[in-house]
DNA sequence: GTGGTCTAGACCACT
DNA sequence: GTGGTCTAGACCACA
């Protein structure tokens, strides 16, 4: 499904977490469609249980995924993750740094708008 | 000098370190110029000396200022920094990451826009 | 007969349970009427037998149907509800830690009553 | 601070989410206030750490406290305790629980009005 | 000292 | 089978 960077400074739960955030944003993971089990994504990634689920379990916080007891873990409809305060800040947040790291690499204000232009005028491509 | 948020989710010495290069980036700390001392910021900032120590460390390490035993804290003279550019490309790869979620929850490229002016006003606010 | 809602944090034979609690309560199922069979409702919710059946047990036991082998399961005569005064001091209990968290949240009276008059509501066109 | 009853349905970390809101939102733990450490608090419950950290992580998602990386974890000012949607949708389902209750105990629709008005009266006076 | 993550493994309720 | 809770105990980063 995907694979682990357990060098990485970022704890496994929240690569797991961004991990099938991407697949769902992406679409390879449609609505409604069932993830692995908490055991079964465990033993294919070769952690902890408790791992994996504490990563479903902020998947649901955020509103991608659904439980249903005894049943399992499904990707929630998209009208369902909700644009709320608290979300719209963390993802702020992220900006906030990487426009500061962007700053260290001696950008000036003007290259930084100009980074950003390129970077959405990707995003309207892809979307043609 | 500048304020921490302690409730931010960034660890303490990170806010002092990502401060200090800012000034130094800036200009507002030009280079040779002395920093305070450790025991002199750490009570400034109410925050623990060993808070202060670790983040001085921090940015010797990273090049931006250096130190004098009995002298204290200097700000290095920047060598040319040349554009990295690998760390550029994942600092993009950061941005469309974060452009990708709002799209999926549902904001328009407008709206995207506006937040992106809003974070770079904030930063420019700052700097004054 | 009734729907359930799977995104739901209650179970899905809790809410089996209490949808025929209502329909009891409500008049619709009848005394003496009998349930649909365990294998006939499973089939209509598209859910697992054994939840249904789970249910059915769970209703026996609190007095709202009995079973007949062979026969099926029937809506039982309710003897006379003496209110059960200890139960609704728990209940009220259980009002007041909502009202206190609200209160807390910054909600004033007024909107206080609204959101009880939009969920009385609720429950009335649910018992149409 | 306060019992657990081991013998509940309620997990023991729900207990311990709900106990300590009570104190916060009765003032009993005021604003800026540390809460007992995860190690102390695990102690004093005869609890296992990892259960009282999950109750902290709980009433930090809720907003009713904050943490900070090796100090605390903190009560949060009132107005930090966003009333977004989720949560309100939370209450609202305490609600309909008890809402049924009653229901289950015979009382019609007028009745509930009147207990509802009731304890709605009973903080006003609390206020005055 | 503080909180945060992770493992190994048990037990429970629900489907 | 599914997810959810809990314990015991280790290791880490931060103050």
């Amino acid at each position: 499904m995907f694979q682990l960077d357990l060098r990485s400074r970022r704890s496994i739960y929240e690569q797991v977490v961004d991990n099938i955030k991407e697949l769902i944003i992406a679409g390879v993971l449609p609505v409604e469609e069932r993830l692995p089990s908490v055991r079964d994504l465990s033993k294919t990634l070769t952690v902890n249980p408790n791992t994996v689920q504490k990563a479903y379990r902020e998947l649901e916080y955020q509103g991608f995924v659904y439980t249903v007891q005894g049943l399992g873990t499904f990707v929630a409809a998209r009208e369902d993750v909700k644009m709320d305060e608290r979300r719209l800040g963390e993802i702020k947040d992220g900006f906030r740094v990487l426009l500061r790291e962007l700053g260290y690499l001696g950008m000036t204000k003007e290259q930084i708008q100009q980074v950003f232009h390129d970077l959405l005028s990707e995003r309207s491509e892809h979307n043609d």
